[in-house]
DNA sequence: TCTGGGGTCCTAGGACCC
DNA sequence: TCTGGGGTCCTAGGACCC
C-alpha cells in the first residue's frame, strides 16, 4: 500500500443561526426570516408568545417583521428564502427592512446556537477523531486517515457525516474535500445548501482559477480591491503572476502566501486545541452617548462590561495582564488603548481601575457608539499562580495600592 | 436611516537590554 | 569622542474571519 493522499474536509453548517431557529419554530419554514439586532421590547413580547401557546403555536403574522424595526443591528444570518431579496450577513437591519420589509426578525440567542454547536461537533468526532474548530458553524476534519476517508476521494465520509449530523440535530450542512484546509474552504461553497464537492490537485485550473480572487479566505474587501486595481480578478490571474511581483506589491510575508494559495498549496495542519489569546466584551449603545453629558449613563455601562469581562475569565479558569479598551465615535472612527500590568489578573475591580487609565488616554470630546473592554496575554489561572507563586514583595504591595485607587477612577465620568 | 460582537494575526516604531 | 546589530516587550492600528 502506497502513502495515503492528505484529505481535509472543510464542514459548514447551512444558515445555521436561522436554521436553528427554524427547528423551534417550524411554522416559519420557507419564509423569509433574519436573525439579528436585539430589541428588548420584541423579545419580551415573543416570550410572553412562546409561554402562552408553545413555541410552534405561535401564528405566523404574530413574529415581529422587519418594517417595524428600528435600532442600530445588523443581520447575522438570513434563511435562503430571505437572500432571495438581497439581505445577508452583516447588512444593516434598516437597510434590510427596505429590501424585504416583510421578513420576520427573531433576536439573537447564542445559547442555543452553542448547544447545537456542541451537538454537531461531538457527532463528528464519533466518525473523525481530528478537527479543528473554527467557530460557532464551521470545522475542518482531516479524512486522511479515516476509515472511508479516501473513498472517492472522501466523499463517502462526508456523506456518511452529513447524514450523521442531520440524524442528529435536524440541520444540513455542506462539506467540501480537498487536498488541504485552502481547497477545502473554498469547495465547501460549491454546493451549498446540503452540499459535498470534492477537489483533487488535478482540478486546480478548472475550478478553482476561474473563481474571484476573493474566495480565498484571508483576500478580503482590500486586498481585493488592490488586486483589481492591478487588473488580477480571478485565482487564475493571480497565479499567473510570479512570486517577486506578487512580494513588490504586497510585501514579503503576503506576496508570497498570495503566490502559494493561487497555486493551490496550503500545508497548514489541522489543529485540534487552541489556546486563547484575549476575550473582550463591547457594546453599541442606543444612542450615542458622549462622555461629560451622560457620564453616569456610561459609568455605569463600563462597569457592567468589567464586571462581565471578569465573569467570563474566571468562568473559563483564565486571568491576563494586559487590559485595554476599544472606543467607536459617532462617526464610526475608532481608537484603543491598552495597558500591561505587574501581575495576571481576572478581577473586576482591577480591570475597571486599569481600563479607567486607558480611558484618560483618549480624546473624549466627540461623542461614542460603542465601547468594549479587552483582556490579553492570557494565561491559565493555574499557571499563572505557579509563575508568580514566589514573587517579590514590592510588587504584591502595588497591587493592593492600585486596587486601593478605585474609588478615584469611579469620578471618571 | 447606514454599519454587532466576538475573535486572530500582522506590522511598525520605540524602549530597553546584551 | 564612533559605530553596530539582534532580540524581546509594549503599544496602536488595521485587515480579516465567523
Amino acid at each position: 500500500m502506497s502513502a495515503p493522499i492528505r484529505r481535509i474536509a472543510h464542514l459548514d453548517m447551512d444558515a445555521f443561526y436561522a436554521s436553528v431557529e427554524l427547528l423551534r419554530y417550524p411554522q416559519l419554514k420557507g419564509l423569509p426570516v433574519v436573525i439579528g439586532g436585539g430589541r428588548r421590547a420584541a423579545d419580551e413580547a415573543l416570550r410572553a408568545l412562546q409561554d402562552e401557546r408553545g413555541l410552534a403555536g405561535i401564528p405566523v403574522e404574530a413574529f415581529p417583521v422587519l418594517r417595524d424595526y428600528t435600532g442600530r443591528g445588523v443581520i447575522t444570518t438570513a434563511t435562503y428564502a430571505a437572500r432571495q431579496f438581497g439581505v445577508g450577513s452583516a447588512l444593516g437591519l434598516m437597510k434590510a427592512a427596505r429590501l424585504c420589509p416583510q421578513a420576520i426578525l427573531l433576536p439573537v440567542d447564542f445559547d442555543e446556537y452553542r448547544k447545537y454547536s456542541r451537538l454537531f461537533k461531538a457527532t463528528i468526532l464519533e466518525i473523525a477523531p481530528l478537527m479543528e474548530d473554527r467557530g460557532v458553524d464551521e470545522v475542518y476534519i482531516d479524512f486522511t486517515e479515516v476509515p472511508g476517508g479516501q473513498r472517492e476521494g472522501g466523499r463517502v465520509l462526508a456523506r456518511l457525516i452529513q447524514k450523521a449530523v442531520f440524524d442528529r440535530t435536524g440541520l444540513t450542512c455542506s462539506i467540501g474535500v480537498a487536498p488541504n484546509k485552502l481547497i477545502a474552504k473554498m469547495a465547501s461553497e460549491f454546493n451549498k445548501p446540503n452540499g459535498i464537492s470534492v477537489v483533487h490537485e488535478a482540478d486546480l485550473q478548472s475550478l478553482i482559477w476561474p473563481l474571484a480572487c476573493r474566495r480565498i479566505n484571508g483576500i478580503g474587501p482590500k486586498a481585493d480591491e488592490k488586486l483589481a486595481r492591478l487588473h488580477i480578478h480571478t485565482i487564475g490571474d493571480l497565479a499567473a503572476q510570479s512570486r517577486e511581483w506578487l512580494i513588490e506589491h504586497f510585501g514579503k510575508a503576503t506576496g508570497a502566501w498570495m503566490h502559494e494559495a493561487a497555486n493551490g498549496r496550503d500545508d497548514r495542519p489541522v489543529a485540534l486545541e487552541s489556546e486563547p489569546v484575549s476575550i473582550s466584551r463591547e457594546t453599541t449603545f442606543d444612542r450615542d452617548l458622549h462622555a461629560v453629558r451622560d457620564r453616569a449613563e456610561l459609568g455605569a455601562i463600563f462597569t457592567a462590561l468589567c464586571e462581565k469581562l471578569a465573569g467570563d475569565l474566571q468562568r473559563k479558569g483564565y486571568v491576563g495582564k494586559t487590559i485595554g479598551i476599544k472606543l467607536r465615535y459617532d462617526d464610526f472612527k475608532g481608537v484603543t488603548r491598552d495597558q500591561t500590568i505587574a501581575h495576571y489578573t481576572a478581577d473586576a475591580k482591577t480591570i475597571r481601575h486599569t481600563a479607567g487609565l486607558c480611558l484618560k488616554r483618549v480624546p473624549l470630546a466627540q461623542r461614542l457608539r460603542l465601547l468594549g473592554v479587552r483582556v490579553g496575554s492570557l494565561l491559565k489561572a493555574a499557571e499563572a499562580r505557579e509563575l508568580e507563586s514566589n514573587v517579590p514583595v514590592a510588587h504584591t504591595v502595588s497591587t493592593h495600592l492600585a486596587t486601593d485607587s478605585i474609588a478615584a477612577t469611579d469620578q471618571l465620568f
